[in-house]
RNA sequence: GGAGGCGUCGCCUAGUCUGGUCUAUGGCGCCGCACUGCUAAUGCGGUUUGGGGUUUAUCCCCCAUCGGGAGUUCAAAUCUCCCCGCCUCCGCCA
């Protein structure tokens, strides 16, 4: 959620915002509509309720006098009453008029989206800048064999089920088995402890959540219909750690000296992939569910901006650790999520599709998602919203399946890179099963 | 799932039966000031949150806020109903 104020003060940035990202500028408007409409509404009911207060007080002793039998303050007594009576009937109405006006307010608010960051590449999908490219991409021709795909190493690793996966629950399930279910382990494992280096606190959160939660973190806007809802109970399954992080200081005043926050997540992720069909269909990179580890940053919004480089710099050392050759995007306007004022995306190169495809993200949502959520500092004046971030340590299944592209051997194995060794028990390689 | 208890402005707590100076009591903690020759004591003042007005260094004023919502009433922390959360016991279960 914006900050009303912001609107108020300088409407002509958060139009620039909303057409940047090609939504509509004349939102703005019925915001700033809207919010005088609240502000007459509010003067008017708490001029009667002042008097209507003020009325009540007078006939607290006056109830006494007359009921030991005093006729004189009786009859003042009546006369107040149809005062009282008929004032109360004008506060009702005016309390609905308020009320109705909040609602409006509140929802021309929401529509807007998080107003994006001066230098973020301004367009569509296509509009990204590439800020770096890291490491080199395999001369497969040249080491003389033809790179195999990641559903395909999985089968002779006997690590990846696609088969039983869509079987048991449908298409875009998996199973991870053997060699494969432990890489998964090792990933997690190599995260957390990278994490907790860096000064992340380690955070295994719910992965089903109320509505509050997903509605605060901004999930339930233009995202909802890849959000899994289960009907019966009014929760939803989440798409990621960042809205059970996000949600742990709903409604919370943290303390301003304790910032930043840096929590690091382990959690299922569950998306529906509405509108996706046909996209990515073999294998695991496009699923309804994986397994992924989110860093999450509670910090000053001055900070903001430093924080989003730092979670960005521990995605590139994850990356790095597992020697794989990726590069940097600055995703365009047009392409962020509701709640992002910016986002960078690390792409890794796929030998078999012989492009970069995303492997984590990062997102700074600067107060947006602080202030739906409520979570704030105080201040010498009241209280402040804090920034919130978030980065994608690693999503397995992606990982995975760049590990398996990246690494792979002409005998079908597949090398284990240095920094995931410790956490595969010393192995330097997945061998064929089969 | 069943029965019972509880939820008050950081923490603890009074108030709820019997609706109205509740403008929510007191203690602890915290902040400020005063005083005292000393890491302390004492005294005084302040200390929920949100919105609005005035000012914009402050100060002050108004409205709402007693887990959430609906209702009764001229008037709700207080009465009624629904929901949420926590605790105890039982049942079930990994």
């Amino acid at each position: 959620m914006i900050d009303i104020q912001v609107i108020r003060q300088n409407p002509d940035e958060v139009r620039r915002s909303q057409t940047a990202r090609g939504e509509d500028p004349a939102a703005v408007d019925a915001v700033l509509e809207a919010d005088t409409a609240r502000r007459s509404a509010l003067s008017d009911f708490e001029s009667l309720r002042a008097e209507q207060k003020n009325l009540g007080k007078q006939i607290g002793p006056l109830q006494g006098k007359a009921k030991s039998g005093d006729a004189e303050a009786q009859a003042a007594l009546d006369e107040l009453m149809k005062t009282a009576s008929a004032l109360a009937d004008r506060v009702a109405a005016a309390e609905n008029i308020v009320r109705d006006a909040d609602t409006a307010l509140d929802a021309a608010v929401k529509v807007l989206s998080n107003i994006v960051e001066e230098a973020a590449p301004v367009g569509g999908e296509e509009d990204f800048v590439v800020l770096h490219e890291v490491g080199k991409a395999r001369d497969f021709a040249a080491e003389g064999f033809t790179p195999r795909d990641h559903v395909e190493i999985g089968e002779i690793l006997g690590a990846i089920d696609v088969e039983r996966g869509a079987k048991v629950s449908g298409s875009r399930f998996y199973y991870l088995t053997g060699q494969g279910a432990l890489l998964e382990l090792a990933l997690v494992q190599m995260a957390i402890s990278m994490a907790t280096k860096n000064g992340f606190t380690p955070v295994i959160p719910p992965s089903l959540v109320k509505p509050a939660a997903m509605e605060g973190t901004g999930f339930l806007g233009q995202a909802a219909e890849n959000v899994y809802r289960l009907e019966a109970d009014d929760m939803y399954l989440v798409g990621t750690a960042e809205v059970p992080l996000a949600a742990y200081h709903m409604d919370e005043i943290l303390d301003a000296s304790k910032l930043p926050l840096r929590y690091a997540g382990y959690s299922p992720c569950f998306r529906r992939e509405a509108g996706s069909h046909g996209k990515d269909t073999k294998g695991i990179f496009r699923v309804h569910w994986f397994d992924k580890v989110e860093m999450f940053s509670f910090c000053d919004p001055a900070d903001a901006l430093e924080e989003h480089q730092r979670l960005l710099s521990f995605e590139r050392e994850f990356l790095d650790a597992l020697e794989l050759p990726y590069r940097v995007i600055d995703v365009a306007t047009g392409d962020l999520g509701s709640s992002a004022a910016r986002k960078f995306d690390c792409e890794a190169w796929f030998p078999t599709q012989e492009r970069y495809r995303e492997l984590t993200s990062t997102s700074n949502c600067t107060t947006f998602q602080s202030r739906r959520l409520r979570i704030r500092t105080k201040q010498a004046d009241g209280t402040a919203p804090v920034a919130t971030l978030n980065g994608t340590l690693v999503a397995i299944t992606r990982t995975i399946a760049a590990l398996y592209e990246n690494h792979q051997q002409a005998d079908g194995s597949v090398n284990v890179p240095a920094a995931l060794r410790p956490f595969l028990g010393g192995i330097e390689k997945f061998t064929p099963v089969k």
